[in-house]
DNA sequence: AACATTTAATACTAAAGAGTACGAAATACG
DNA sequence: CGTATTTCGTACTCTTTAGTATTAAATGTT
């Protein structure tokens, strides 16, 4: 059990590595795909829901691609996520019971939605350009695995 | 996508339950399905796991059935959480990447480790004492619905 | 106009999670 | 001993998520 599902942080992966380019331009989902490590059509599908989400834009067509719609510093870790996951995870509980609230608690209320509400701080105040940022400063890694082709194993 | 899975929540809710009891004798697994509206059936499989775990004990045959194996103040809600869905909410990270630490760090790096931490020590340091009697003082509830059979709609 | 490139859209397959069913084993009680 | 009760263990089905494949639509280049 994740927080968040596979989509979701491939979008996220994504959206941080258009948004840690120089320039923004039209990229194309392949590249994007190889440099992540990624399935190309599995990330075609969740950046599809990002366009129509308006986080990204699309362009068909050679040198076509994708890119953020918006400046980097204006998309938040929350946008990405309540497009592709929903806000299921700022809203809903640990315990999971629907139509939780004041009036109807269950044991785990108050120290639950002290967290969550840190969560959605959290995510809501990230923007992929900080992320960005930090991505390329420290030199940081975005992919879940360092590529070990090079190194085929013998067995 | 939540945050535990729903074997996990029916396992908290059970142990809950169990702890709010005024003693503790062997209470049937379908009694406790009952109360809480889950599935008898897949409730079984549920504390199966957490008699293995040492966290509950079972005893069959007529007024047979389970009860926690401690005293519910020393079982933490990390204990159970542990058991069933395993130790991964704790250290796996938002964006899912495997082997993650300070050596190889990804972009979101520091806020999440603070957040996963924090929910940690709540879920550690929380009992199921604390639990039972909050759930006991407040009238609070523990079962995803409160049963609306007597309604039963026209439609 | 023909062609190559690249996203859009849909459909299909595989794996995991959630839930159901049923028989076996243990135990109390008459 | 025989029977009812209750957990244990396994196997099966259904649903959701993840991943793959294929075709269609758009657009730039020749
Ligand atoms: S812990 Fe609070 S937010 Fe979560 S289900 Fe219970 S009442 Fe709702
Ligand atoms: S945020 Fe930190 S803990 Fe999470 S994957 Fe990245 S490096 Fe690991």
């Amino acid at each position: 059990m994740t927080v968040l599902s596979k989509s979701c942080i491939y979008g996220v992966q994504a959206a941080i590595y258009l948004a840690s380019l120089p320039k923004s331009e039209y990229v194309s989902i392949q590249e994007v795909a190889g440099k992540l490590n990624i399935s190309f059509h599995f990330l075609t599908k969740v950046l599809q829901i990002l366009t129509q989400a308006g986080i990204m834009i699309s362009y068909r067509g050679p040198n076509g691609g994708i890119a953020l719609a918006r400046p980097s510093s204006s998309v938040s870790l929350a946008d990405i996520i309540g497009a592709i996951d929903g806000t299921e995870v700022f809203t809903e509980c640990l315990l999971g019971l629907p139509g939780c609230g004041h009036a109807d608690p269950c044991p785990a209320h108050e120290q639950w939605t002290s967290m969550r509400n840190r969560l959605y701080h959290i995510c809501k105040t990230t923007t992929l350009e900080e992320l960005a940022t930090k991505a390329s400063e420290l030199n940081v890694r975005l992919a879940a695995h360092p590529l070990v082709q090079h190194f085929t194993p013998k067995e």
